[in-house]
DNA sequence: AGTATTTAGGAGCATATACTCCTAATTATT
DNA sequence: AATAATTAGGAGTATATGCTCCTAAATACT
């Protein structure tokens, strides 16, 4: 079994050609693909915590927090404390964060249109059902035996 | 059209997924899911230029370099000016990246073997063929028209 | 009530990724 | 041969991603 056959690999190489394309698309609104899903599902949950939100990205609680950075920066989403738990904090959208989604909207609708029409709609959709559905698993604490991680000190020694 | 039917999302959501269970099979290892596939592309291909790896590996020339940084101070690849070329530099395993690649192939092959039967080998199949014949645009040189991209300014404005 | 456990989430670290800019070396042009 | 254009690839910057460790707050337990 060659590397070519890595479903991991063959599902990274994927991934970041399309993210090429949709921030390509993006560019012209100033948001990644990923910045754009981020505001996409604000403005679909309205007000939630880092937790929810990560639940709902499949992405760890950590990762969401860094992401908030750039959009909170540039004023697009406004984190608070929650009210009513002292160790949560919560998200949701400004209007500025609310009316740079809107106009970004067409792009994203623009870049599914393209990738749709380039690709048979029917295998888009079959893709994306695929990929929802598809059974990995969690092998939560591997950590536990696992070898020291390679580390690296500075710069690629040259020559 | 919802958040949820993005097929960039879709492909960087699984992508996730796949590697954090390929990093936790490979980690008795110390590999990462990208480190192993590098070695083993590297081992396929022989002595190679960056740009040619690179290529290989559909992954940007500097991330490619990037990339070597880990690997090389770990002793696992060599890199070397060419020859022939003195704008460019080769790389090639080592005995310690052939022994080490050797060593984590068996938990390369688990997880392989256990995505393929916990979705099928035919979806796995099936799904890498998808995924290497899916057409995505390049468009390149869309930054001349881009809005400026976000920045921060150093952590998260708490509270 | 007081202590122990769990939960929310940031900080630090390291990798992965791409873009812009820069330098050095090669190749093409005149 | 001298100059121009191309090519190889690193440096810097910024986002994306996950892990370990840490703190504070809420909940469970006795």
């Amino acid at each position: 079994m060659a590397i070519e056959d890595c479903n991991c690999m063959s599902l990274r190489k994927a991934a970041r050609r399309i993210s090429n394309f949709y921030d390509a698309m993006l560019s012209p609104t100033g948001l990644r693909a990923t910045q754009y899903s981020i505001l996409a599902l604000l403005n679909e949950l309205g007000i939630v915590s880092i937790n929810v939100l990560a639940e709902r990205l499949d992405l760890d609680r950590t990762t969401t927090g860094k992401n908030m950075r750039p959009l909170a920066f540039a004023k697009l989403i406004k984190i608070r404390p929650s009210p009513t738990d002292g160790r949560s904090r919560v998200v949701q959208l400004t209007q500025h964060g609310a009316a740079t989604l809107k106009a970004a909207r067409p792009h994203w609708q623009k870049a599914q249109r393209e990738f749709e029409s380039d690709n048979g709609e029917r295998l888009a959709r079959n893709l994306r059902r695929t990929l929802s559905t598809l059974r990995v698993r969690a092998e939560p604490g591997k950590q536990g035996e696992a070898k020291t991680r390679l580390q690296h000190g500075g710069r690629l020694p040259m020559a």
